[in-house]
DNA sequence: CACTTACGTAAGTATCTACTAACGTATGTC
DNA sequence: GACATACGTTAGTAGATACTTACGTAAGTG
């Protein structure tokens, strides 16, 4: 789950998730795209999207399409929700321990 | 943004904002929970935080006092969903631009 | 087969970053 | 004032990383 959150970290790769959001683009289109930016740099992104999972690749031809996977950005999104969830707070209240006792007594 | 977002790309960040998340917390009781990580470090992690607005300093005395910034790491969460949002669909569409007439559309 | 196209990989480099040890600074106590 | 406490900051370092150029490779074309 880290490792989609610091591949999701760096803005080129942002930029490249946005271009195969919902079209399946070969890796030399999706390089087109980033002109400041050689196409062996792009593959490289490619490869850390994919190895996280936000990407998946498919074979043709010469060619390889790639594709964002949807599912996982939404484990993502998910995993920062859970920083609200109710599961999250008791495990902070153990780190908590005493603290909780002094400031707040119960009642 | 992507200041918030390479901040809680960090797994000691994650960690550091969990105990905070509901408690306000001085630096040396945060710090007290890493035995593998001396305390400046733990300082410079908060410096980054703070400077992400991801959490909040208040001062007491001799002691600071964080506290994670729950509006923010839901901007964050809010940034993630928004790659679903129809507002980027229409950005993308700019780059796809005739490819998508050729595959299927969407449906 | 030679040649091209489309792409990943390797090697090298500049920059970033997470860390430690040492130092600086504000606040509180005597 | 002297001293302790709580904390940030600086300088230096090992390792990660985003990039470039050069090379390797698999699939198509003649």
């Amino acid at each position: 789950m880290d490792v989609a959150l610091r591949a999701i970290a760096e803005p080129r790769r942002q930029d490249i998730l946005r271009l195969v959001w919902s079209v399946e683009l070969p890796a030399s289109e999706i390089a087109v795209h980033f002109s400041d930016v050689t196409r062996p740099a792009i593959s490289q992104h490619l490869k850390v999207l994919r190895e996280a999972g936000l990407v998946d690749e498919r074979r043709q031809g010469t060619r390889r399409l790639y594709r964002a996977n949807r599912a996982e950005m939404s484990r993502l999104a998910s995993f920062l929700e859970e920083f609200w969830d109710d599961r999250l707070e008791r495990l902070r209240d153990a780190a908590e321990g005493e603290q909780r006792r002094k400031d707040a007594p119960h009642g």
